[in-house]
DNA sequence: TTGTCGATTTGACATGAGTCAAGTCGCTCA
DNA sequence: TGAGCGACTTGACTCATGTCAAATCGACAA
């Protein structure tokens, strides 16, 4: 039994030492040697399990920027991890109006709406050149009979986006622009520890429209409050490279107490 | 295999010709009796299978409105389905604001955001005088395990309450206050019909507070808005009662094309 | 029946975020 | 190196929705 801290959400690659060796040059590299180590995987899987794991894993090549994993109304196949780059996902509205979901970085899954009527409820595009992991849902949910693990580990990676969606609703409903932004902000902050990265400096993988739609926002207001910020000298932005400079006051600002 | 064209969740609960007993009346009707009929279970499982399900289910007396099935923080143990009355679930955010997640009605299924870590993240509260069946989790995941389309259908429970929950996502960050309270009643109106219930004459178990916590808006606006909408012969409300006139109306200011 | 209290409605006003309109920046490609 | 173009920023103004305040309604208890 385990349990995260932060709300990223994970299922696939395993818990040996770090190799240095960077995904994005070898496409092909086997759960068991992946780096982002226990992040996907339940920490629970012995090494033969993850060979299992490994062996119904497929792993493509890398997505340009802007190509699409699957569209809206595909039929659903096959749950995904990035393994390097960003992806978002999004969905059209009755009214044809975009929204962005989710952004996933390495080592989160994306792609569990489509269970309900074998089709996907939403698109899924690469933010920057990206490689993922596909997971056929046929072998998983295969593999999910033998290694009650996995089964429970997957029922938790449901739960858990469902809980992250509702964090968002309450956010979306109950927050002002600026405490969304530092909302964000705070959340790819602990992501980025997540996968041992620094807390303080990273790059923003989506562009301004794609904070602005994700949060309900224009692209105006989420502009205008970035600079706020940095004029408060809470970040230093320079394009999308962020620099947290005052992590106390941005969480002040995002309300978290 | 099969679909279902509302958003609605379901479960548990048979297929055989409805009877006319009032679930409220005998809190202990079994699955196959029970008047939701095929609402809750998988359209698939067979009466044998039904039995089992019908084992597992237990069967609490009504609540009375007001008083909690559980609160957040509270240790998982099970999932539930509404049999009588209305479900609110909500969650209090870091900074301590109540967001109601979901209303439920008979038939449908609410509790699965414990999943996750073992610990429900919202709390669950009856809106009225109402009756609901507990499922325990581990007697679940067991039967799953015999059951295949018992397993597939949770899944699909899961996978939906994701779709619905982004749906809602979209509501609140794309849609005015005239478009989300039309598109609430146009929810509750499709899922009266599911349950072969009035589209266009039904109340609402939920007061306006809880109308405005759910939608991201103000006690203030939704009542005017609910005035406005009365003037314009789109609905007549008095107090909780209501009834669709021009549904046709409703359908466009939600944005329905 | 009357009193009480919470739920709801309505009005007047304030304001946060959207809209519209110019720019400016910073890639990419020739 | 410069042209072109999409991404981003900034300013002025508007408007939808929130805030504050007061009145009314409706259910329930005495």
């Amino acid at each position: 039994m385990y349990t995260h801290q932060d709300d990223a959400m994970n299922i696939l690659a395993s818990d040996l030492p770090e190799k240095n060796t960077t995904c994005h040059h070898d496409h092909r590299v086997s759960c068991s040697n992946c780096r982002l180590g226990s992040l996907c995987l339940p920490i629970a899987v012995s090494s033969e399990d993850i060979d299992q794991i490994d062996n119904i894993v497929l792993r493509s090549r890398p997505l340009d920027k802007g190509s699409h994993l699957f569209s809206q109304g595909d039929s659903f196949k096959s749950i995904y991890a990035v393994r390097s780059g960003a992806i978002k996902t999004y969905s059209l509205s009755a009214s044809g109006k975009e929204q962005i979901n989710g952004f996933y970085l390495p080592g989160e899954i994306f792609g569990m709406d489509g269970i309900s009527d074998f089709s996907h409820a939403s698109s899924a595009v690469a933010l920057e050149r990206s490689a993922v992991c596909e997971i056929p849902y046929d072998s998983l949910s295969r593999l999910s009979n033998e290694l009650p693990s996995l089964q429970r580990h997957f029922m938790q990676l449901m739960s858990r986006e469902i809980a992250n969606d509702q964090k968002l609703i309450s956010l979306l409903g109950k927050n002002s622009a600026d405490e969304r932004i530092a909302a964000l902000i705070l959340s790819l902050s602990a992501r980025n520890v997540r996968r041992k990265f620094s807390a303080t400096d990273f790059r923003l993988p989506m562009s301004r429209t794609d904070i602005a739609n994700f949060l309900g926002l224009t692209i105006e207001t989420v502009s205008r409050i970035l600079s706020k910020f940095s004029k408060q000298n809470v970040i230093e932005l320079q394009n999308k490279e962020l620099k947290i400079i005052d992590m106390e006051q941005l969480r002040t600002i995002a309300g978290v107490d």
